[in-house]
DNA sequence: CTGAATCCCGAGTGATACTG
DNA sequence: CAGTATCACTCGGGATTCAG
């Protein structure tokens, strides 16, 4: 068990700090990231795959478009949810996949999902 | 214990249902009213206080705009987020408070902010 | 093959004025 | 008091083109 805060207290405390605007802001950005159009494609792929290439996730998410894949991939790797592992080779060659931190967004979904009555 | 789907099974179904178009959206829809500008603030108010009116709300959110506060206020009640209480007297009164869903969201938050390593 | 650069449109956000 | 109507601006997202 990790020393945190504990639930009681958070909720006594919520937003306290989550208020001030720097903190409040990476929470809306971190969740705003969620939201955006392809991240949840992009993070069921890489969920059910492991691991997969650029073209890989640009053939099995219909409709999107390089610079999208592009710039949501960096996105959840500045979060730390994916990483990149690049080959220097010709054709280049770049592999995407779930870091174990990412792995555990999926608890969250999960709870989005049942609060929303989904599952 | 409610009869919901597990979290290992949904681990391995994740967005299979999600990835419908209808069922996906519903999840990216509530995730940009968490993510968007004055959410955060208005559930902090309302999960301090129990009870807020309108303009209550407002003087306790600084820079926040009659339009802004209303238009959030009414997607977080479509949503089940909020619940309004209207009293038909003049000059008109309206309460905001947190439906017994909406006071369960914090939980969410507190998953989100511990991924986030906040707390 | 894996993106970056550029341009463009619509949605989210904001300022102001107005009303029952 | 609790909003709505309107207009303006910014930014996310998309189409196209090009490069290492």
């Amino acid at each position: 068990m990790e020393n945190r805060m504990t639930i009681e207290k958070y909720i006594q405390n919520q937003a306290i700090s989550d208020i001030e605007d720097n903190c409040l802001k990476s929470t809306q950005d971190f969740l705003k990231l969620l939201s955006s159009k392809w991240t949840i494609n992009i993070l069921y792929v890489l969920n059910k795959n492991s691991i997969k290439r650029f073209g890989e996730l640009k053939k099995e998410i219909p409709g999107i478009t390089s610079v999208m894949l592009s710039s949501t991939l960096r996105k959840l790797e500045k979060f730390d949810v994916i990483s990149r592992k690049q080959f220097n080779s010709i054709p280049p060659q770049v592999e995407y996949f779930l870091t174990e931190k990412g792995k555990k967004l999926i608890f969250i979904f999960y709870e989005i999902d049942t609060w929303l009555g989904k599952i």
